[in-house]
DNA sequence: CCGCTTAGAGAGCAAGCGCTCACTATCTAT
DNA sequence: ATAGATAGTGAGCGCTTGCTCTCTAAGCGG
């Protein structure tokens, strides 16, 4: 019937972290960091409470491992769509925001932003944070260096990043309805707009003073 | 021995369910929302639990009562440090934003913050804060009409207003320690210079195209 | 002073939590 | 084939949670 049947432990074993690390993600995005209970994830795995504390010593060691398998996704994710692309103009550093702010409401971008907010309350968490945040931080630092290394002033990149990306975080928290389609109006394209040009202003060429 | 010992029913309600919500206000800072049990707000109180059951029904209609408790205070507070400051250079605009910066750092808007995040994942709690969501957004928008409106056209003001908050917002968020001493450098001080920068640039009279 | 209503106390309950443990099923080395 | 290791099950334990209920204390109108 079934068709296979026959795997290695150690096949078993990586099917089922993985089941159980996706499971996690849909429980954080889809019920929230307290919803998502050890009980809860088993179910969306079809597993066992069991299982999942055969493999994670204890439900902030998932929640980690979850976090680590999660953070850099999204920057490799983000780095595909804008690899080589074009910074010239307005209209070029636009089109990047459009997709970074893509990928920071992507699920995968939620799921991390719930364990930072969890961890803000949970010094162990934090702590166990640390590293991937780290991590994630470079990566990104790298990304804007990339795109925007050549043309903006070793002070202004971090301050640029700084902007882009805690304002596209701060627009996914006080998004409060959790599906997408909720559209707030154009003042979000006219927002990255102006931003674009914050950022096409302060090239060297053009600086406007 | 006691000095004032004779108190109105009214007096009496009216000091327990005060010290109820300043008692949540500062478990939501301090230990976060799933923490802030009922027993934890009592204790803080200084108060039984049936003494919070008598004025509230549910522990979520005495978080609502908070968040309406607390959402306007802090836009009183920044309206009252702003009121009638200077919005000529960019030095007077850096000015506002670190004033602003300093109100959405404030622990009454820390805990309003805690409220939001909760109220995605829970629906009736998400319905239950509408209003005073509504309340706070209008307000946002006279203040910044206050500051601005005769500078920045209709379309750019929400869309200043929109990157200014949300990027603070996305920084108190993102800032994992408690304590508001671990100084990030001074990133944030230069992109606060630079949106200070964006909006005066915004002026008519010195718009750079 | 006395009946009535409201404020407050605090033991206790059902439900859900993270986690354990005795057990079975499956794979692997001899 | 068989013994040992590893993967997975699911009942259940101790504990915390939001909330209820009975009871006492206190203000109020007559």
């Amino acid at each position: 019937m079934t068709a296979t049947e026959r795997r290695t432990q150690a096949q078993r074993r990586e099917g089922t972290i993985g089941a159980l690390l996706e499971a996690t993600v849909t429980c954080l995005t889809e019920r929230g960091y307290a919803a998502t209970s050890t009980a809860a994830v088993c179910a969306e795995a079809g597993v066992s409470q069991g299982a999942l504390f055969r493999h994670f010593p204890t439900r902030q060691a998932l929640l980690v491992a979850t976090a680590e398998h999660v953070a850099t996704r999204n920057v490799a994710a983000f780095r595909a769509t804008t690899g080589g692309a074009a910074v010239d103009s307005v209209d070029d550093v636009a089109d990047v925001l459009a997709h970074l702010r893509q990928a920071v409401l992507s699920p995968t971008n939620q799921t991390w932003r719930e364990l930072l907010v969890a961890a803000r309350a949970d010094a162990d968490l934090r702590e166990a944070l640390l590293p991937a945040r780290e991590v994630l931080h470079t990566q990104m630092r790298d990304v804007a260096a990339d795109l925007w290394g050549d043309r903006l002033s070793a002070d202004d990149l971090p301050a640029v990043l700084s902007i882009v990306v805690n304002m596209l975080d701060g627009l996914a928290f006080s998004a409060l309805d959790p599906d997408p389609a909720a559209a707030p109006g154009r003042t979000v394209e006219r927002a990255l707009r102006l931003l674009a040009e914050l950022i096409v202003h302060r090239y060297p060429e053009q600086e406007p003073r």
